[in-house]
RNA sequence: GCCCAAGUGGCGGAAUAGGUAGACGCACAGGACUUAAAAUCCUGCGAGAUUUAAACCUCGUGCCGGUUCAAGUCCGGCCUUGGGCACCA
């Protein structure tokens, strides 16, 4: 068969019935599938985006099958970078390649044969579309969601060209690749923060798949903790700090403020070494933000010199710093620093010799009444020469130790530790290296009949020389001293106090976990949870904090100072201000030129034109100048969605009856790198649309499933540098469509990435041959020759269909043809029931074969088949049986077979009968059609 | 560092609710048809021991342990590889 004259009959016909045309207001249920539109890049359509869109085409045509109104809309997000790029190189209004590119990729996408429903396609650049996105960006600016503040922007000083953080991850331009540096601007903001909780709510009204969610939660960043006012000694200035971890409160030593900390102006009178932070300020600021949280080894900063602040909980002074560890962007820019309990703080305070207060004791052993207590100190040496550390060996009494013992009155940890090294084991020439935190142990003394709860402290020591004394012990005391490699000593000291101090020792630095609070006035005892609670609410009822939840996602940098976007309809009056354009006056068109650069000092290319920016005022008809900022590529693709259920409205962006009768996008696919971002914003978008009474659904879209990548054959994404792409026409026209619709389809699981392999490929050619050929054996009877194979097939096929198992579809297919090749004869029943199985992935064969074969009206207008569930399962089953758990066997039984006759087929067969010889049976299982277990002694 | 996902033959991958691991395809090998090739069809294909051969047996889903009559699947602890976030207080 011909593939190119039958796809493209096939394709006419669909297109000249209007087949796949979706009726707002129909009947039938409706059911919105959409895949997400592309960006007409000129390098044409993707092997990748053949998969996404054949396995949503073959989702919309079952569907539709099922009796179903499928909405299956395609369009063009043809606003961005490239098109500008390509304009300002030659010199052509990006709106001309967009439109070559457009067609390009419409007639390739057409050529696979998929399903849209082609009269509901737009671009984001008609403007008649982007009418609507200006039109609801007025709407933002009417309910205070949009304004323009100075920002310290991530700027792109190669595309001159402000980002979102979102576009800088990383550091550096999405775009170009380019190190991101900081500038001040005004910019367009749009208050998405507002929406933070909202949007981590409506992900409840949602079938996401859980990482999808997870993606979301996680980047709005929600966090729970406290604001802490921080008096500043002898002012009246208060300096406001955000923490999770209030309960740590008695343990902050410092404060730390970001360098653009407001405050550091109202104070900058009272702090001595003003040219120290200002210099420091500078330094900050010339590191990008990537800098500032990438040299996370090298903690920096500034102790302000005369100013000083109060711990509002105990009264104690603490000093105030600014680093660049702390931001201005999260939370209050001013943190208070535990360095006991915060890795960032604890390295901060250690290089700059900063107080360190314990507040929280981990517990090890299990508590017991009447203990006593008492602080101790567990010592351990490490010999650098040997390797190896010094142990007690006690044998018998307790097996091998660190050297421990008892702080006296009036000694120090310390001082302790080198008395018992002394006394135990005679060395004197030892260096401290580091003490851990405390540790809170319960243990029973077997030698004292006694229980005691200890204060513990971990020292550490290096051995500087083998100089000894002699040792000076007690009669009772009867033990070796040895030294030992790390290994012993962790296989070996099986003490929980000694084994946990060996820990800290060898991963020394802030304690972040739980315990039971010390040093903590009215919070000792408690563990995390429960002074985190008490803390809160003394900060409350003392005025001095309050409870408070902060969120990572900040308000979306709306503006972008290019030519590609739409413009931001507002204009700038002297005597009014910002004023809107008119509504009646969208869309602001973008006028027709010949130079797209942007200006170097980054103001947009529309600025440039003169004729374009200077306009009247709506409001006082006084000169006025038009905002020259564009939109960002993501403003379009926030609402498209909801423009293909009523495309081509000229009074609204879309009817209320459209908007309600096609409500929620059902199923949306697309690639795993926009679940963050771009369905972020359009969730967001649609929640304010929704808040406005504009649309009827607070959220957007129901289910979200992301599809894997296409890899080039050596498992690297495909790119022209390694020569590895894949271009779906060369393919289309030496295999077909349907070849490569069921090869991608076959290719492996649909969420993971797959690598391309074109003798895979052929293989699926090989298949739909076979199914051509089968019109050979057609012979002139009616219903099903396999009633079992025909009803199981259909319903594993439109079971899997509907769960994304496109890879089993094609296997069980095949595994169908497989069954009708061994067949002397099929009939046309068993015929069509394969061809309309294998439509929705190769539609053009199967519709031609079933035309040819004369089997029936054409497929894609027929119901999709039903099932029987009692004819699924076979009269007759094989199943296999065990002994003790081992495969020794398999039987064949009737249908729910009852038990103990399927238990006697098994005891019967051979080799199950010699496993079963003189053993006795103690139990057997029979699980129903499936399997027996007989387990023997 | 934190969060998420995944580790199954030579390869891509199957195994809906814990129940015969390796479906289906690719590659490979042998055979049929052919003057020949292509195409097509048939057979074999996890590893190992034994055997003339088959049957049969042992091992086997990243590693270690556990639950269970039964574990790729559940639980605990690791390892590795991808992905996301990253000084977020």
């Amino acid at each position: 068969m011909e593939n190119k004259i039958i796809e493209k009959k096939w394709q006419d016909i669909w297109e000249k019935e209007g087949v796949f045309h979706a009726v707002t207001g129909s009947d039938k249920p409706k059911y919105y599938v959409l895949v997400e539109f592309p960006y007409p890049s000129g390098s044409g359509l993707h092997v990748g985006h053949v998969r996404s869109y054949t396995a949503l085409d073959a989702y919309s045509r079952c569907m539709r099958m099922k009796g179903y109104n499928v909405l299956f809309p395609m369009g063009w997000d043809a606003f961005g970078a490239p098109a500008e790029q390509y304009a300002i190189k030659n010199h052509i209004h990006p709106s001309v390649a967009v439109k070559e590119n457009i067609q390009t990729f419409k007639s390739q996408i057409k050529s696979l044969g998929i399903s849209f429903d082609w009269t509901r396609e737009f671009a984001t650049t008609d403007p008649e579309y982007y009418k609507w996105t200006q039109w609801q960006f007025l709407k933002f600016y009417e309910h205070g969601m949009a304004y323009k503040a100075k920002k310290d922007i991530n700027w792109c000083p190669n595309c001159k060209m402000g980002l979102s953080n979102e576009d800088a991850a990383g550091g550096v331009c999405e775009r170009c690749g380019t190190k991101v540096v900081q500038k001040e601007k005004e910019q367009w903001m749009l208050r998405m923060s507002d929406y933070s909780e909202s949007l981590i709510e409506g992900l409840k009204d949602t079938h996401f798949a859980d990482k999808i969610k997870l993606g979301q939660i996680n980047w709005i960043g929600k966090s729970e903790g406290a604001e802490v006012n921080f008096k500043v000694k002898d002012t009246d200035e208060v300096i406001t700090v955000y923490t999770t971890r209030c309960d740590t409160l008695f343990g902050a030593t410092f404060m730390v403020l970001a360098p653009e900390h407001p405050i550091l102006e109202k104070l900058s009178s009272k702090i001595k070494n003003m040219d120290e932070v200002i210099e420091y300020q500078k330094f900050a600021k010339e590191k990008s933000t990537f800098e500032r949280t990438e040299l996370t080894k090298e903690k920096t900063g500034v102790k302000l010199d005369g100013v000083v602040g109060i711990n509002p909980v105990n009264g104690e002074d603490v000093e105030i710093w600014i680093g660049d560890y702390v931001m201005m962007g999260y939370g209050t820019g001013a943190i208070m620093a535990v360095p006991a309990h915060d890795t960032r703080d604890y390295e901060f305070a250690q290089k700059y010799n900063i107080p360190i207060i314990q507040v929280l004791e981990e517990v090890t052993g299990t508590p017991h009444e009447n203990e006593f207590k008492k602080n101790s100190i567990v010592a351990v040496v490490y010999d650098p020469k040997k390797d190896k550390y010094l142990t007690i060996n006690w044998h018998d009494l307790g097996g091998r130790l660190f050297i421990g013992g008892t702080i006296k009155d009036g000694e120090s940890p310390l001082l302790c530790a080198l008395r018992e090294i002394k006394e135990e084991t005679g060395y004197t020439d030892i260096k401290l290296e580091y003490i851990t935190p405390m540790i809170n142990h319960h243990y029973y003394a077997y030698n004292k009949d006694k229980y005691f709860n200890i204060n513990s402290t971990g020292l550490y020591f290096t051995l500087n020389s083998e100089n000894r004394e002699n040792q000076n012990l007690d009669d009772d005391e009867k033990f070796d001293v040895e030294w030992v490699s790390k290994e012993e000593v962790l296989n070996e000291i099986n003490d929980e106090l000694h084994h946990k101090t060996f820990e800290y020792i060898m991963t020394p630095g802030a304690m972040i976990g739980d315990g039971i609070h010390i040093n903590s006035e009215f919070l000792d005892g408690l563990n995390k949870e429960e002074a985190i609670k008490k803390m809160i609410e003394f900060l409350e009822s003392k005025d001095l904090g309050k409870r408070k939840v902060n969120y990572r996602l900040q308000d979306w940098i709306f503006s972008r100072q290019r030519f590609w976007g739409e413009p931001i309809p507002l204009v700038h009056c002297d005597q009014c201000g910002w004023v809107p354009v008119p509504y009646d006056e969208l869309p602001v068109l973008l006028p027709d030129v010949a130079e797209y650069e942007p200006t170097d000092d980054g103001e947009s290319p529309l600025a440039k034109i003169t004729s374009w920016v200077n306009t009247k005022c709506p409001k006082c008809g006084g000169p006025a100048k038009r905002e020259t900022d564009t939109m960002p590529n993501w403003a379009g693709s926030s609402w498209y969605f909801l423009r293909y259920m009523d495309p081509h409205n000229n009074e609204a962006f879309a009817s209320p009856e459209a908007l309600k009768y096609w409500g929620k996008v059902d199923w949306y696919n697309g690639g795993m790198e926009h679940t963050t971002r771009h369905l972020l914003y359009a969730r967001f978008w649609n929640q304010f649309l929704h808040n406005i009474g504009l649309v009827p659904n607070s959220e957007p879209i129901d289910i979200r499933v992301s599809h894997g990548m296409i890899l080039g054959s050596n498992n690297e994404k495909m790119s022209k540098s390694k020569g590895n792409v894949v271009n779906p026409d060369d393919i289309v026209k030496e295999y077909g469509a349907d070849t490569l619709r069921c090869y991608e389809m076959f290719i492996g699981d649909y969420e993971k990435d797959a690598a391309w392999s074109i003798e895979s490929l052929r293989g699926c050619k090989r298949f739909l041959d076979r199914v051509e050929r089968l019109q050979t054996k057609l012979n002139d009877k009616n219903g099903y020759t396999d009633e079992f194979l025909a009803h199981k097939t259909i319903k594993k096929v439109t079971y899997d269909l509907a769960n994304m198992k496109y890879n089993t579809v094609v296997s069980s297919l095949m595994i169908l043809t497989g069954a009708y090749e061994k067949m002397p004869s099929i009939t046309k029943d068993d015929y069509r029931l394969l061809l309309i199985l294998l439509n929705p992935i190769a539609p053009h064969i199967t519709e031609e074969l079933n035309e040819v074969n004369h089997l029936g009206e054409m497929l894609c207008k027929s119901n999709w088949p039903e099932y029987d569930e009692a004819k699924t399962v076979d009269d007759k089953i094989t199943i296999g049986v065990q002994v003790n758990g081992k495969l020794r066997g398999s039987i064949e039984i009737e249908k729910d077979e009852e038990e103990e006759s399927v238990l006697n087929k098994a005891k019967m067969d051979e080799n199950v009968a010699k496993h079963l010889e003189g053993k006795e049976i103690i139990k057997s299982i029979v699980v129903p059609n499936k399997i027996v277990n007989i387990v023997v002694k």
